[in-house]
Parts: C-alpha cells; structure tokens; sequence
DNA sequence: AGAAGGATTCTCT
DNA sequence: GAGAATCCTTCTT
C-alpha cells in the first residue's frame, strides 16, 4: 500500500486495514482482527511519551512497530497517521492464506487442524517476527508489507479493546476493537464484539 | 539500582 | 476458569 494509506488517524486506519494482507516472503496472511491506540489514549504505549521502545508509534505512519509482551509474544503494530502523533493499529487476528508449511513450522504444529492465528502472539509467531522488525517500512516491497488488493469487507464487529483494564474508563470502554464479522479468526473474547 | 507489571497463550481442572 | 511461563520496559528510589 502506498504510504499515504497509514497516514490517517489510526481509528480510521483500523476498519481499513481488515481484508488487507500481510505479507513476509512465502507467507501471506489476511487481516481480520485489529485494535487501534491513538494520542491522549491511556492505553497506547505512547503513554509515556517516546522512549527507545515505543519509538516508532511517533515515527512516520506505515511502519512497523514490534515489541515483546509477557516475555515471549511478538505483538505486530502499524504505525497510523502523521509522524508523531504516536498512534497505531495492533494487528490481533489473521487468516492464513500462502505458506502454510512455513506457518505450522514457526508455531511448532504438527496437526492437519486448521492454523488458528486468532490472537496478537499467533500472528507474529506465524510471521516469525521479533522486535528487530520494528521500525520496518511496510509500503515497500520486501522483508515485510501490506500489500495493496484485498476485497471490501462489509460486515464489522465493534467492541472495546482486549487487555487493558489499566486504561481510563473512558478508553477501556471505547469501542476501538474491529473485527471482520462471519469468521473464525477472531481472537477471545468473541462476545463483547457487536455489528457496526 | 530495584521493583512492578504487562495490548498473551497454553495447559490442566 | 485459574495459574504459570518469562523478560523487557518503564517508573520509582
């Protein structure tokens, strides 16, 4: 996607990114499930202004922002908007479409079950991403990018975001969660997810 | 320098 | 539904 796509705030940015695809060499994945974090959010890792980590959330949109949670999940972030602003979109949820192989060996499946990438931690296993990524342009060809196509999803859920129950009131009951409605690539809690 | 806690996932009950 | 795994980041002395 040109870099003009994530340059919008990440609440607009979110609902687009659902159907987009995310690509690292063979492996391709589809978009349905993504939170967005904006300035003034006292659930962004922004919070605290910039610091080594959050970096790139302040950067200019369209890149990557990777970083470690609990000790072992690589969360996968697309910086929105104008640099500076420190807004991003977590990627929460895919659907595998290429590189099948490729995915079950990073997340050491051995089944013919479904690939089940329906949480932030499953999406960057299956990408094999570490924080070394972060900072990673995905508007251009190569390593890591979204890439343009992807059909319009009509249907969206809406719900609040996952796992901040730190956050303000006001941020933690924001409906800033989206999810492609009809799949089974969302990640839990599936009920809090309502029609747009 | 030390301490606290996390945008999660998996296993077991 | 509850608890462990696991280590880095950031805030506090």
């Amino acid at each position: 996607m040109p870099l003009e796509f994530f340059q919008i705030d990440a609440l607009d940015l979110a609902p687009r990114l659902l159907g987009k695809f995310l690509r690292r060499d063979n492996v391709v994945l589809r978009i349905t499930e993504v939170e967005a974090y904006r300035p003034n959010d006292s659930a962004c890792h922004g919070r605290f202004g910039v610091t080594p980590r959050t970096a790139p959330v302040f950067g200019p949109g369209g890149h990557a922002y990777v970083y470690l949670c609990y000790g072992l999940h690589m969360m996968l972030n697309i910086v929105a908007d104008k640099e500076g602003a420190g807004a991003a979109v977590l990627i929460r949820s895919c659907s595998p479409v290429t590189g099948l192989d490729t995915i079950q060996e990073r997340r050491g499946q051995k089944t013919d079950k479904p690939i089940l990438l329906n949480g932030p931690g499953k999406v960057g296993q299956a990408l094999g991403l570490s924080t070394e990524w972060s900072h990673h342009p995905l508007f251009s060809p190569g390593g890591l990018e979204l890439l343009d196509g992807g059909e319009y999803v009509e249907k969206v859920m809406v719900g609040p975001r996952v796992g901040i129950d730190y956050a303000l009131p006001q941020h933690v009951n924001a409906l800033w969660r989206f999810a492609i409605a009809d799949t089974p690539w969302i990640s839990a809690p599936k009920n809090t997810l309502k029609p747009l």
